[in-house]
DNA sequence: CTTGAAATTATAATCCT
DNA sequence: AGGATTATAATTTCAAG
């Protein structure tokens, strides 16, 4: 799909907020309030905008925690890969997952009570996931950004 | 604030999907359209929600790639540190940024255009702080999750 | 293909229980 | 506290540039 200006700095709008008043984003956007809101509908639908979602505050809900875990496994084999995979995809404790290249296979982002709760939490992982060789963590003091937001030039 | 099984609901609810009709959230919640819209509203204003956001697929904005790096400075001091932070923050290619215990002091997720941007990107940024002592990059062959949302039970 | 106006639908505020 | 009603605002539909 072709981005115009206007979709861009629509886009850079609602990554901040999306609930933004169809008058404020005509302002920003310098068009009418139907037209801005007809341009998201064609952002959603064609999923430009993947989803709109609330950010909750980890500490409200009792999870001021935060650990990064990077995952070595045994073997390079696909199939052991796909399966560790699929095995983070089921894990709510695990807020994001990486697959990347380098020293460690994976790098996770684990949500946590304190720290008996990612030590229970590592036990059971690592115990069930017997293709862990390796893995380092690393205690998370301060989130400077915790975005997805995407650097959109207009 | 107190978080009762209702409250755990809608934040599990909508921080999913932020954009459900006060009508949907009645019916997860088991209460009236109007019952969950002030307690969202409670919520926001209380800090629980901390924000409502639109995800943008990179893809489509023309940003396929996603780097991490480690970062190491020369030495932990404060105000070194402290320096670095602000720098991170007004990066707007980081998406997110922690500074973590342990062998390296930060880990960045750096979204780019391809390689060569990352490249410009490291040889600016790293340039720019002197205090930059090590840096490992790694390449992320997949996101397995990419998501800001809290296991929260109900 | 994009805009603006009218109709439908959802949300926010007020009042009542 | 929760639920129903009214007022306001957002979506969708539709006609026109």
């Amino acid at each position: 799909m072709e981005l115009d200006r206007v979709d861009r700095k629509l886009l850079n709008a609602v990554q901040h907020n999306n609930r933004l008043t169809t008058e404020e984003l005509g302002e920003i956007a310098g068009l009418s309030p139907t037209a801005c809101q007809r341009r998201l509908k064609r952002l959603r639908d064609a999923g430009v905008i993947e989803a709109d979602v609330a950010i909750v505050s980890p500490g409200a809900v009792g999870r001021p925690m935060l650990m990064l875990a990077s995952i070595t496994l045994e073997r390079d084999r696909a199939d052991i890969i796909d399966r560790f995979k699929q095995a983070v995809r089921r894990t709510p404790e695990i807020m994001s997952a990486y697959y990347v290249t380098g020293e460690s296979d994976f790098l996770l982002i684990i949500s946590v009570r304190d720290m008996a709760e990612y030590e229970a939490f590592t036990r059971r992982f690592f115990h069930e996931h017997s293709d862990v060789k390796a893995s380092k963590t690393m205690v998370v003091m301060d989130r400077i950004k915790a975005s997805l937001a995407l650097p959109i030039e207009e």
